[in-house]
DNA sequence: TTCAACATGTAATAAGTTACATGATTCT
DNA sequence: AGAATCATGTAACTTATTACATGTTGAA
């Protein structure tokens, strides 16, 4: 029972629709928690069952109509239990990164084609990280925002999204070069 | 099937019980991957059924006897397979995350004592990790090593585990500085 | 009219987690 | 004698993934 916690902050932001929250999930939400859009829909509705978030019917003229969903108190009240509660550690799994341990047997090329492309994907996030940041902050600097802003948790989970998206970014890079020099240098010999 | 490649990955390095295993994964293989040892007893017994990996019986007089499992052909050809694929977007999931997002509305006292517990954590991994790199490239310089060292996927790997715990130890301290800081101006007002 | 995006699910299967179980060996 | 670590699993349960299914609306 986690996703249940992670959608519940989510929808404290503003109200979403199963469709819109499957989205910021696809994105993997700042980069910490990431599901599929079935999760949501079947999460969405757990939750509406045992009370923790309502939901209301938007008619809409220029595209289907959908539910929103917005948090009750009881739903606050669970996440609060939760953030209580201790944290399990946080876990990664990567596919590229099992590739990149494994390289010196496998294919190099592969690899290196892979970080490439993943270089690219970090870049575009740290771009929609640093638009959401300002949309967040508005016309204040970080510095303000953080001090007086009254909600800063979505700002401060974006700015390690961020980091972590920038230190990919220059970690494939250099990884990438590097493979890619070796290769060359083992052609020549 | 996506833990059999991380195992396959691993054994690459050296030969490995299922408990050496299980602690290799619970530190999370240089922050990549995450299983129990649960899990990785039972991928084991279904590689080597499959004839991914090998066997050996270990007398021990000191502890128990254990078996160590060996990569074969076969395993090399799937993790080549695997390789030569595409990739899976990484994904995290991060309680600590979720319970920052959401801050602004739960017990942020509570928030705080787990990123100072978190920055510990992160510290002593940040520790580990540079163990790590030094007994890898041994007594050669990083450049040297990097660019002569004949298997260099595990300091790849190793690297960005530790830039990744680095950027972590650096944002957990300063969220928990500013929301202690947040804290103390709203008690004064 | 066909494509893309919006919108919401169900069903079957695979994977991961929690709880339990057992036994050896060393150290205090 | 008891605790800690080493060592290996099984069984029940919960989650996540894959595949499928359906319908709306706007834009090319």
């Amino acid at each position: 029972m986690a996703l249940r916690h992670a959608v519940l902050a989510v929808l404290l932001d503003r109200e979403y629709s199963g469709y819109q929250l499957a989205k910021v999930f696809d994105t993997g939400v700042a980069n910490f928690w990431y599901a599929l859009p079935q999760q949501l829909y079947a999460e969405l509705a757990k939750l509406e069952q045992d009370g923790m978030v309502t939901a209301r019917r938007v008619i809409q003229h220029d595209r289907p109509n959908k539910r929103v969903y917005t948090v009750t108190e009881a739903g606050l009240a669970e996440l609060s239990r939760f953030t209580d509660a201790a944290s399990k550690p946080s876990f990664v799994r990567d596919d590229l990164m099992v590739k990149v341990h494994a390289v010196d047997r496998t294919d190099a090329q592969a690899v290196i084609a892979q970080l490439e492309e993943r270089a690219v994907m970090a870049q575009a996030k740290v771009g929609l990280f640093d638009d959401l940041l300002k949309r967040l902050r508005g016309k204040q600097s970080e510095e303000d925002f953080l001090r007086d802003g009254t909600t800063i948790g979505p700002y401060l989970t974006c700015l390690r999204g961020r980091s972590f998206e920038v230190e990919n970014l220059s970690w494939c890079r250099a990884t990438a070069r590097l493979l890619a020099a070796r290769l060359e240098a083992r052609q020549d010999a």
